[in-house]
DNA sequence: TTGAAAGCGGTACCAA
DNA sequence: TTGGTACCGCTTTCAA
């Protein structure tokens, strides 16, 4: 309900009629202003009315210690600057400069779970706090290379990639000027750094786990959610790393994330055998396990169960959810890292493996 | 652990020594480039391989209309182009425009619960989908009104705020040109549209339906988490509010998120007799819920719960978990709105609430 | 059909 | 201590 409330009067005069092409610039004779100044004031319009020129505007605005202005030259162009309102203009700062301060960083293609997105926001701060300008692009239907040029028209100074950037698309972007491409997912990338996080971890150590447990049949909860399945994956292939020459099995486990969906998993659970269950997180884990114990079946006397993520919620289970407890580096900690290569560009491609991934045993298994 | 990879021999000139200050620019007489050329390419030098002018790149790249530029001119250009890996500079373009797509929106100060968050990922793709270029500040440590000028240097043509950025704070933003600005928040702020949240309705649907099922003495849970107050006040407010002249009494219960906060509320309920709890959320519902029920107290038959955002697993508690579900407009729907403000600026301040709350009865209550 | 050139708003060199 | 001015890279008249 759009509810009207005040009425802005300034018609906002398009800003183009100012004059172009006029190389002697006569500047309306006389008569102070019948048209309101520029909509948006630039240096000229601060020097104009401190009586100064633009390069002693620049030079006060901008403290430059190379050069010495009078106290009251100052006070004039500061009043000045204060009077109109002036905001100088970033794009134009760094035209001249030729460079930027923006690090690239994608959108999250889905509401990607708590710890990543807590990781995603901190690092946000933290690079606004190193003075960065954080640009969140989220390219809807181009693919890699036409990404990349996209993204490469900001002049970013650093990017934060998922790997199907491609090579192609690291050049790019490397040729524009960005001083440290880094790649953020599973893979690494030729060229670029890259900030690996390696889920089948978070498998093998729950697989791991189960074994010293003494179960052989395991299941692998694979959520059938979109997005999801670009970390189960890698899990459940953790799982099967976990078993080199062990008489354990592997059995995959389709489930959405409803209570029917769990309901329908508990009678193959029971005709594979299944000793324990390793349910992709701990909100998977709370399905299957409210379904389980509907079904009449023991935890973990029956079936083992683990989760991952160590949310809240597994505490407060019965039997308390074992979990893995899944460790990523702090947004300060991972800004500061972006700084450093920013700062070093031409050092040879790092690689930083990320997730760090340990049990966290309680009742369920 | 930083393990090296390869090496990239580009040493990356600076950039800066390329000559300044030079009048006629002879540009290295002959020797077809000794030097590398120009790190990253410009329209010049697209104009120079091509052998046309600055103007025809212009032309050819940006599909000009209003001028014809023959077949195989535009081919050379292309070509010229992709030779080189020219990619336009952004800033340039906009410089010379005189305006930017750029949409600035707050990084959020703490993580917000997935409703809010998956609500701003949205927008952001939407914002890009209507090709805006979304940025991210987190202006850390600048309070508002500075805040508001270092916003400005980029030129946003929108700005999504918070209030407490103040009616100067807008001002400095319309000044420098932002077509629209727009507070996302509880308050609205003089000159800007408004994007209301009001959490008070959330506490007011849910306090109507403990009173009509007859409770009386009703508990608000109260974070003690930082961040969360700004929600949980408003919402404890709308408690309060649902009650006119009904007899009725309130009781705030603050809350840790940790068993031993919750085990110790229990006997406070005890003493204060109440029949209802409004656990702030669904999470702190389910951890009140297991103290109650480690305390032996009956839900709801002793103290009805409810919580909010309708998580999964308020279904799979027992008894099932009441809950008030919230609903926020979709990305697409409000990037919609923005663009619809930024094409109609000079129009009148908007507001919108955006909020909608409704109970979902389970057994809890 | 194409090119020359003015500027967009700042910065920094050089001369005064 | 200050001013003049050439650029950064791109768009867009205007003239040829």
């Amino acid at each position: 309900m759009p509810c009207v409330m005040v009425q802005i009067p300034k018609p906002q005069p398009a800003r183009k009629p100012r004059k172009t092409r006029t190389p002697p610039k006569p500047r309306e004779s006389a008569a102070p202003s019948p048209v309101p100044p520029s909509p948006v004031p630039t240096s000229a319009d601060v020097a104009r009315l401190a009586g100064v020129s633009r390069a002693t505007v620049s030079y006060v605005l901008n403290n430059t210690s190379a050069v010495r202005i009078s106290e009251p030259t100052r006070r004039r162009v500061r009043d000045a600057a204060r009077d109109l309102g002036y905001v100088p203009h970033a794009a134009a700062r760094s035209l001249r400069a030729g460079h930027t301060r923006i690090v690239l960083m994608p959108t999250p293609r889905v509401p990607a779970g708590p710890l990543y997105s807590t990781l995603f926001n901190d690092l946000q701060w933290a690079l606004s706090g190193l003075d960065y300008t954080v640009v969140q692009y989220g390219s809807v239907s181009l693919r890699g290379d036409d990404a990349a040029r996209a993204w490469a028209e900001l002049r970013p100074v650093a990017v934060l990639a998922p790997p199907d950037l491609g090579t192609q698309g690291v050049e790019v972007l490397r040729r524009s000027g960005a001083r440290a491409v880094i790649t953020l997912g599973p893979q690494r990338v030729e060229g670029a750094h890259a900030l690996l996080m390696d889920h089948r971890e978070v498998g093998r150590v729950a697989a791991a786990h189960l074994v010293e447990r003494g179960r052989h049949r395991i299941g692998v909860v694979l959520p059938t959610e979109p997005g999801l399945d670009h970390f189960a994956g890698p899990r459940l292939e953790g799982v099967r790393l976990a078993f080199p020459g062990t008489g354990a099995a592997v059995f995959e486990l389709p489930l959405a994330y409803e209570e029917e969906s769990a309901a329908q998993l508990v009678p193959r659970i029971r005709e594979l055998g299944l000793d324990a269950v390793f349910a992709y997180n701990d909100e998977y884990a709370m399905l299957l396990m409210r379904a389980l114990h509907d079904a009449g079946v023991g935890i973990p006397g029956e079936t083992a169960v683990i989760g991952a993520d160590d949310l809240m919620l597994g505490r407060l289970l019965r039997p308390r959810l074992s979990t893995v407890r899944i460790e990523l580096p702090s947004g300060p900690e991972l800004a500061a890292l972006v700084d450093r290569l920013v700062r070093d560009p031409g050092a040879a491609p790092e690689s930083h493996e990320m997730l760090r991934a340990r049990v966290v045993p309680r009742e369920s298994t």
